[in-house]
DNA sequence: TATAATCATCGTAATTATACGATGAAAGGG
DNA sequence: CCCTTTCATCGTATAATTACGATGATTATA
């Protein structure tokens, strides 16, 4: 072995504007979709927007301290916003940020 | 309590055109996505199309068996596709289903 | 002020995801 | 025909997710 080919890594054919703390959202708000019920969860909130953790309960067959927690986590990805009415928490669609991920998503890929 | 008030879920404000396998598919994308390491490939794959499983395996921090099963992950949920070449195996996007979850997503959120 | 309604959080069991080394299959080179 | 390269799969240990009942905080109601 007298010589060696090192076989570098292809050059990148353009650069992508995503990174860091930006892209840990975005990674975020993937996870939190990639689940059936929280799936489910946002496709009810988009049918009834502002309807409360109740409705979801009653709509869902789980339990009320699952819902709660999957709607934590919606929450926290910035999918949806929680408004406290009461002793009520009433639920609807965080619109900046899913139109920030779409158009991350149209962005990148 | 002569009386009760049946609270009943609120009225759909809209229907949704998606559910089932079709659902089930962009859930899974989502999921894909949805884990660091999978977006940082999937970034590669970006910006270096065609590239192999050696090249990633370089680039990133972590086992070839580990990369590989992510790539199988990507490649189930529709995002990448794989083509052999000899004993390469040639990565790219899975442009068609990306365009597909692009438009799900605008449809429905 | 007691009671009910609503929901978030805690602790925990069961399931799933993630990472690794080891192994083997398939193709190509000497 | 052996040896290397490349990569997928297997088995497995650890970490994270998911679900639940129980509990308690907060607000409204009788």
């Amino acid at each position: 072995m007298t010589e060696q080919l090192i076989q570098a890594i292809p050059e990148a054919c353009c650069t992508l504007d995503i990174s860091g703390a930006e892209q840990d959202k975005l990674v975020n708000m993937f996870k939190a979709l990639g689940n059936p019920t929280r799936f489910e969860i946002m496709k009810f909130l988009v049918t009834h927007p502002g309807c409360i953790t109740g409705d979801i309960v009653d709509y869902l067959p789980i339990a009320q301290a699952t819902v709660s927690q999957h709607l934590k986590v919606l929450r926290q990805a910035g999918w949806i916003e929680g408004t406290e009415e009461g002793t009520a928490t009433s639920y609807c669609l965080q619109e900046e940020n899913i139109t920030w991920f779409r158009q991350k998503v149209d962005e990148i890929f």
